[in-house]
RNA sequence: CGGGGCGUGGCGCAGUCCGGUAGCGCACCUGCUUUGGGAGCAGGGGGUCGCUGGUUCGAAUCCAGUCGCCCCGACCA
């Protein structure tokens, strides 16, 4: 590409309502413009990188024997009733009416749509495994687009689908998967890790994230790198152990505790560690209120509570609480309540000697509670929230907790959609079975930005060779010269022949203002051609992400550049 | 859905408290000079101040409503 004929809006200063890394530069390097909210349409510069994604998405997919379809967005309203999901969807997804007035649904995912092709078409196990994909336009009405590229309402989503006579396929199906997707975010460069996720909306047996690690996430996840254990807090677990109280047994005992709630409160009162105490909550879930005791210091992990509790689980108002224990908040606790309401423990408070707690008596606490003596829980759950530090639960070596981007999510779906829409085949018996499914999904925009949120500097992008829009700038100082326009035609047309992309600067614009661009829109190499180098057959060459420069003879320039992408290319190894 | 912030030439902002008919930097156009890290000088074009209504002799500024955008939380393949 020629720059003096290119559409390259490039911004010098940084428009305000970009707030992390990647939008900032995506809007900077004239990649994308804001639409409307959580819209935004992709200029030349974002499409070469969103295509180079593609590309190598479409490569890694279809190395493992899947197949690519186009499906269409505009479905109709009726598919989605027959999963069930018009309604699991609710307000996310846009729907829209024709002139006959007929409603129709914008597909925020394709699991039906590709479902019902499937019934159609598919008649006998002979005729599976199949796996199916498309790299389509998704519509979400999210609540709060935000981050720029990193969660909109219209985005580009690679989705594939697996079909399978058996558990057994589906297994296969899913590992095929998982580790093209693994050859995937490695080639893009990044450095992921894998996650046991809930499924969510999506339903089915299992699933997988593929996350990166970037302050600019949504999910907080806990790992550990040696280890290899990796899972959203919301699941995450360790193998603290509590710490045994020494001393002699205190007996049990009511003090006052005047006008103090909370444990900090009360612990400082009774000069006793928080870590001492026992919190005690109260929830509502579908089967009525249910207490939760977590040690004074925790935090009770309310996603490990769901599945106690069931799906209708919130905190009991204070008017249920106080009718329930004859007494308000912070002065709460588990003495006296066996058998009136289920009680759960979590695990660190097993065995746990002279504890205070409440004393379901507006201001009074109680000391000196034996756990499993002075009263016993129905049963010991892990309930908390693990924090930084802990040790992991497989080689109990120190987690780090992260923020992180979901940039993947792998299921298993088994007959969620097959059932309820009649997808069956033969099995071999000539019995009807409904067809076992899987689906697989990458975010394409989130690829790009993910990228740039983990390869930038304060100067622009800096993009593996997998994804650069272009690999080399060639930059002309002075473009009017003639010798050094010859000169930079010939190694134009030189470094195009070597299989890369490369754009040429002959924009008549000063020196300074093409480097600044160049170093913005993150080219991996920089091929300077000036007249004071040339004139001594010199070339400059320069290396984005070390930022290593040199001044040799054009040979010499041109091996070394050698060098320098081949040792770019291997960063991406898979 | 709750909380906060912001809408003024293409972009970034000032002006709003205290009403008097819109300004700065960048970008853009013309000319001259300049050419190794987002040039200098001179001249020039471009904005019914998000929108609607109200108060007033007079509204970017005050009042009411409305729309849009951003951020935090809730929610979320």
């Amino acid at each position: 590409m020629r720059l003096s004929k290119a559409f390259l809006p490039t911004l010098k200063e940084v428009p305000a309502d970009a707030v992390v890394t990647s939008h900032k530069l995506m809007l900077r390097t004239g990649m994308v413009r804001p639409l409307m909210a959580g819209v935004y349409s992709y200029l030349p510069f974002g499409q070469r990188a969103a295509r180079k994604a593609m590309d190598l998405i479409r490569e890694e997919m279809d190395s493992f024997g899947a197949q690519e379809f186009s499906l269409p967005t505009m479905t109709p309203i009726e598919l989605w009733d027959e999963t069930g999901r018009n309604k699991d969807f609710g307000n996310e997804m846009f729907r829209l009416q024709d002139r006959k007035d007929r409603t129709m649904a914008l597909a925020p995912t394709h699991e039906e749509v590709f479902c019902a092709i499937a019934r159609n078409e598919l008649r006998s196990y002979k005729e599976l495994p199949q796996i199916w994909y498309q790299i389509q336009i998704k519509f979400r009405d999210e609540p709060r687009p935000r981050s720029g590229e990193l969660r909109t309402r219209h985005f580009i989503m690679k989705d594939a689908y697996s079909f399978d006579v058996s558990e057994d396929g589906l297994d296969k199906s899913y590992q095929l998967h998982r580790d093209a997707y693994q050859r995937i975010f490695k080639r893009a460069g990044l450095k992921f890790f894998i996650v046991g996720a809930s499924s969510g909306v999506m339903g089915g047996s299992g699933s997988e994230e593929f996350m990166v690690e970037s302050d600019a996430g949504e999910d907080t996840c806990a790992i550990n790198e040696e280890s290899g254990y990796a899972a959203n807090v919301e699941v995450a677990t360790s193998k603290l152990q509590d710490e045994p109280d020494t001393g002699d047994t205190v007996p049990f005992e009511k003090v006052h505790t005047p006008g103090y709630k909370t444990v900090e409160e009360v612990a400082a009162f009774l000069k006793l560690d928080p870590s001492r105490f026992i919190k005690s909550l109260v929830y509502v879930g579908d089967d009525g209120p249910v207490m939760l005791l977590v040690r004074g210091d925790d935090e009770l992990n309310e996603e490990k509570v769901l599945p106690i509790l069931g799906a209708s689980m919130r905190p009991a108002h204070p008017d249920e609480v106080k009718e329930l224990f004859g007494a308000e908040v912070g002065y709460l606790g588990p003495v006296g309540m066996e058998g009136k309401l289920p009680i759960y423990a979590d695990l660190r408070l097993r065995d746990g000697r002279n504890r205070a707690t409440g004393a379901n008596e507006n201001e009074y606490h109680v000391v000196g509670v034996q756990v499993g003596d002075t009263f016993s829980p129905d049963d010991y759950r892990d309930l908390r929230v693990i924090q930084e530090g802990e040790p992991d639960p497989v080689g109990g070596r120190p987690l780090k907790v992260v923020r992180a981007i979901e940039l993947g999510h792998i299921f298993k779906l088994g007959t969620k959609y097959s059932k309820p829409m009649g997808a069956t085949v033969l099995d071999e018996n000539g019995k009807d079975v409904p067809i076992i499914m899987g689906s697989y999904g990458i975010g394409v925009g989130r690829l790009i930005a993910a990228a740039l949120e983990s390869h930038s500097d304060e100067n622009g992008c800096v993009w593996p060779m997998t994804l650069a829009p272009y690999h080399v700038a060639v930059i002309l100082l002075k473009a009017k010269d003639e010798t050094v326009a010859a000169e930079s035609e010939k190694l134009y047309q030189q470094l195009q022949d070597k299989g890369l992309d490369v754009a040429l600067d002959d924009r008549d614009v000063r020196p300074g203002f093409k480097f600044k661009d160049a170093d913005l829109l993150g080219y991996p190499f920089q091929v300077v051609v000036s007249e004071r180098n040339l004139a001594e057959g010199k070339l400059e060459i320069k290396r984005r992400r070390t930022g290593d420069k040199d001044v040799l003879p054009m040979a010499d320039a041109l091996a070394r550049l050698d060098e320098w992408i081949a040792a770019e290319w291997d960063l991406v190894k898979a």
